[in-house]
DNA sequence: GCAGTTCTGTAGCGATCGATGCGGAAGAGG
DNA sequence: CCTCTTCCGCATCGATCGCTACAGAACTGC
């Protein structure tokens, strides 16, 4: 009964499946999910179709680790910036990564979660849905941040945490949009800078 | 060589060409560019491909042909809200204008410059291209607008009118984003009223 | 009536889509 | 060596893509 240490039989896999899905990552980043087809996946990843298929199962579940190593990578910004000490800094950390995170020269311009399948075929539905399903759970998790800023006193306890998540994450969605039309990453952080000099959104006047 | 009154020549054509382009700005609207087959595109119009290409050339043009009557018709708050008399009514009428665009329930949600090619294949560059152009614009008019108002003595003179337009635009394309997300109308505009409580944007302050 | 012109429905074009079958290659264990 | 397992390259699947050739239908002018 003692634990085996041998290595995995059979032929080993002939190219690094880590490396594969970043190449994936960027041509799903660029061309969306559907505009992304097999053949321009497979030529950057390096790697024939029946070795994608035996390593990622298909095109779907190839998108969705790639849009987890797009979380966790160029994405990783956000949840950085939730871990900053007030809501000021949270916010600024995150419309600063996304600035730059969408604006590198290097990389395709804007975010992989905004603009790999705002729309799609309905063969692309359950894709699209699980982008959307991804952007609100990024609204979701600035919401907790900010309402745990109200909790601890860091912000006015009049101020509504949902309203403020939904303007930050408005920007930064905009920037994405911004950033996918060429639009430069230092006149978006003007902009940036401009827009937290007012911090936090004055609250709706209670009417009374 | 009196002008002839008679009607066109030969069989007239058995279709709305008007009624069949709305139709078409929903399927690309809802669907997207390369999302909008040709297929699911003529059924939606109610003509046959045959009458599709002799009316409107082929898919990219009719896409072109659809964006113009979306600019018109679903987008045309842009063009009224730059007529208001204020900087201020400018930028409230443009936010809510596209908060209620993008969120109408009988329409797809979300803006079709935005979501129908922010990403393609390469065969899909051009229309790509055209749709940057056209979010371009779009900023280009509401800066034009902000620089008459500093003109005009509406907004202050240190004022950086660009500025000013890309925080505005880039709150309209996230609302875009987030109304595509499913987000609700009321939440959106409870977000832009606060939004726009702080107005204009605080300039950088001058290192002197 | 007839000829001329234009629109429409069907049927199908070549190309590409995502996805697979199959046989050989490359390793581990005996 | 041989067997077993896994991976890979090639060829190809049926479906769908945007697009069009063709023939008949529908209308105007003579």
């Amino acid at each position: 009964m003692e634990t085996k240490q041998s290595g995995p039989i059979g032929r080993p896999r002939g190219f690094d499946a880590d490396e594969a899905l970043e190449r994936a990552v960027l041509v799903f980043w660029e061309h969306g999910y559907e505009g992304a087809s097999l053949a321009c996946l497979t030529k950057a990843m390096g790697i024939s179709t029946t070795s994608m298929y035996a390593a990622f199962g298909n095109k779907e579940e190839l998108f969705r680790k790639a849009l987890e190593r797009y979380t966790e990578g160029p994405g990783g910004y956000l949840a950085r910036a939730l871990e900053e000490p007030t809501a000021l800094d949270v916010a600024t950390a995150i419309l600063a990564g996304a600035v730059r995170s969408t604006t590198r020269p290097t990389r395709p311009h804007g975010c992989m979660g905004v603009q790999s399948a705002l729309t799609t075929s309905d063969s692309g539905r359950e894709v699209r849905d699980h982008l959307v399903a991804w952007r609100n759970d990024s609204h979701s998790r600035v919401r907790e941040r900010f309402q745990r800023a109200v909790d601890d006193g860091d912000l006015p306890p009049e101020t509504d945490p949902g309203l403020l998540a939904r303007y930050v994450t408005t920007l930064a969605f905009g920037i994405a949009v911004q950033a996918a039309s060429g639009v430069g990453r230092d006149e978006l952080q003007g902009m940036v800078d401009a827009a937290l000099r007012t911090w936090p959104l004055p609250q709706n006047p209670s009417p009374g």
